[in-house]
DNA sequence: TCCATACTTCGATGATAAACGAAGCGTCAC
DNA sequence: GTGACGCTTCGTTTATCATCGAAGTATGGA
């Protein structure tokens, strides 16, 4: 077990590798010529690096003519890096982009600025309890929104926190926050960006965000 | 970011580090002479490999008397270790000890196949909701095991899932996970290995679990 | 058909760092 | 005190691996 992990993390701990990665963690596709680039290296390094990154199943390849797309190979391996990402942040980590800082998705549900302010809100409110059960006003207050309660219970946890690695503090997950990210997508309070994790808030989503009392 | 976390990860990804790490999982503080024996290298080698980990904010370090005792550092190291876990055994790790599979601790609470159980088996009987809230049957189940609720009632977040590396599914983590294990401690329903996370079952444990409706 | 592009493999080079023995420094026990 | 023990530092050796250029394979376009 030890020594199976120290072979991910060795893999993940080479600069032109972790760079690959997190420039991966968008979930958008690059060829390795790409990669190559963004990480600083030449062609014939790149071309090891990946391999190696396949080999320890921390990257996945669609070939499509004469490109290869590279892409996480799983949602464990985005949150291995998220995990790491936070012990590194906790000194460094200065520079996320102003617009995945604001609001973007993770997983299904909304991180950033946005999915923190969600998440201190509706405890603060006392919708939520500290360990993430639905109070009634919570239920009145989704309700008043358009969200029945019934819509939410899934077999699916209901709520939990996840760690937010650009605010380092915590935002909604589970059904729930899935849930909160549908509806604001289909009301159209939230867009998505083309190609990135950004959302982008909408005017209609401004009014949202009034009446919660997020700002 | 990138590069940042690169320098975590090398950090973890060498054997000898990887050994020592994974055996701090516990949380139990060990001497310097001690993580050497269990990395399997000389006491100079520890020496330096320490010195590395502490370097990086890994681990964190009590001088008593002659001796220095290590540990983690924080509960985010334990975190990524943990999902770096879960990458290496959901393709390798086939041999998980059976001692550590049954039953063993995560932190401060109980992991394993015996956490699996003791979570579903209060979801099944209806002591948790599926948000990990404490019903009122619940309460009343863990006052009859000398469990009172309002020992519970502390500031940390009460119940939460946390994923099992050897089962990988959810087992009980959180104030109601670590008092769980405390009790079983005390009352003498498990025993701790000497030096190893693994936890034995006695035969007033056994009594403990039927009772439970877990086997 | 022929060339450009995307990528890989091979071989050589160089830098990094893991390992240990020996020596040094504190601390505890007697 | 004196010696044993726990741990660190130093210096050396050795092995690993990241890097690149060059050559090779495959695909797409002209």
């Amino acid at each position: 077990m030890d020594v199976a992990a120290a072979r991910i993390a060795r893999a993940i701990g080479e600069p032109a590798r972790a760079s690959m990665l997190y420039a991966l963690m968008d979930r958008r596709a690059r060829t390795a010529t790409e990669l190559a680039a963004l990480a600083g290296v030449g062609a014939a390094t790149a071309s090891a690096h990946l391999k190696q990154l396949l080999e320890n199943g921390l990257v996945k390849v669609a070939a499509s003519g004469r490109h290869r797309y590279f892409n996480l190979a799983t949602a464990e391996v985005a949150r291995a890096l998220e995990a790491l990402g936070v012990l590194a942040g906790s000194k460094f980590a200065p520079t996320t982009p102003d617009t995945l800082r604001q609001a973007r998705t993770c997983y299904d549900h909304i991180a950033g600025w946005l999915g923190v302010a969600l998440h201190d809100g509706f405890i603060a409110r006392g919708w939520l309890t500290p360990a993430y059960a639905l109070t009634a006003a919570g239920a009145r207050g989704l309700a008043a929104q358009g969200l029945e309660a019934s819509v939410l219970a899934t077999r699916r946890r209901f709520a939990f926190a996840c760690l937010d690695w650009s605010e380092r503090r915590s935002h909604l997950a589970g059904a729930l926050g899935a849930a909160i990210l549908d509806q604001a997508l289909a009301k159209r309070w939230l867009r998505r960006d083309a190609d990135s994790r950004s959302l982008e808030i909408t005017a209609a989503g401004r009014g949202w965000l009034d009446k919660l009392g997020v700002d």
